[in-house]
DNA sequence: CTCATGTATCCGAATTGGCGAATATAAGGC
DNA sequence: GCCTTATATTCGCCAATTCGGATACATGAG
């Protein structure tokens, strides 16, 4: 698997991976934001540090459910980790999620009727 | 269904929408880009109009299924349609789609190992 | 060592979402 | 009017994802 794929010469950027395994996972990166849940969750930590215990408080939804939701945003590079003692700490430290979170919610304002008339997606959001 | 919400005087942006229905709507909107054929249907989009016969060409997949696919982005407000005669030309025309997707793209290609070895997301991908 | 607390993982059940195939609708050529 | 082309919609099936609940693992306290 090479990962550079930036030589090629195009006059505007590709702007998603030309290799077929590129694209893949750059939809699984933003099936991990298509869950209520991990949005909630990524909004929390966006500003200050939780641990999986206070995120659980927040979230109101089991904690194994809660301890696994914020492994896949970890996974995903959205959340960073910071183990004391029995302790997970979790928090957002890359800005580049806080721009990608607001542009989406900026494009998504100005379509929320049609988007919540989409039936083609989640027949009951 | 209130949609302003926008009144809250917090020093710093909420990022998402407080109340619950709008989270539901950002992560509908992130889900529609959580599809690799949607997504490369986005990049072919980008820069140029197309038909959904070429889109077809182009992805390989049944004129069904790319037509739904493209329903799908326009009701999300991704791409615009353009009627004529018997053809429709689809075609994305805000600027931000683009943005979001490098965005994504850069967050994505600092974790691609990681990425691609989160489990908790499509054990296949 | 034993127990309580904090976190991670595993399990079956239920829901969601995508696919192919068939069909419906619409417009243009003859 | 009839047929071809272009697009949209519907349906049954299967893979992917979520959930609650149970359980395993790790760390500190007493």
């Amino acid at each position: 698997m090479s990962e550079l794929a930036s030589e090629t010469p195009q006059p505007q950027a590709t702007l998603l991976p030309t290799e077929v395994g590129g694209v893949e996972l750059v939809a699984k990166f933003f099936r991990a934001l298509g869950d209520p849940a991990r949005l909630r969750l990524l909004e929390f930590l966006l500003h200050e540090e939780h641990t999986v215990t206070e995120c659980v408080a927040h979230l109101g939804l089991s904690q194994g459910r809660v301890s696994t939701h914020l492994g896949c945003l970890a996974d995903c590079g959205y959340v960073q980790v910071r183990r004391a003692g029995r302790f997970a700490h979790y928090r957002v430290t890359d800005p580049r999620v806080g721009e990608l979170v607001m542009l989406a919610r900026s494009l998504a304002a100005d379509n929320t009727c049609a988007l919540a008339a989409c039936l083609r997606i989640d027949h009951s959001a």
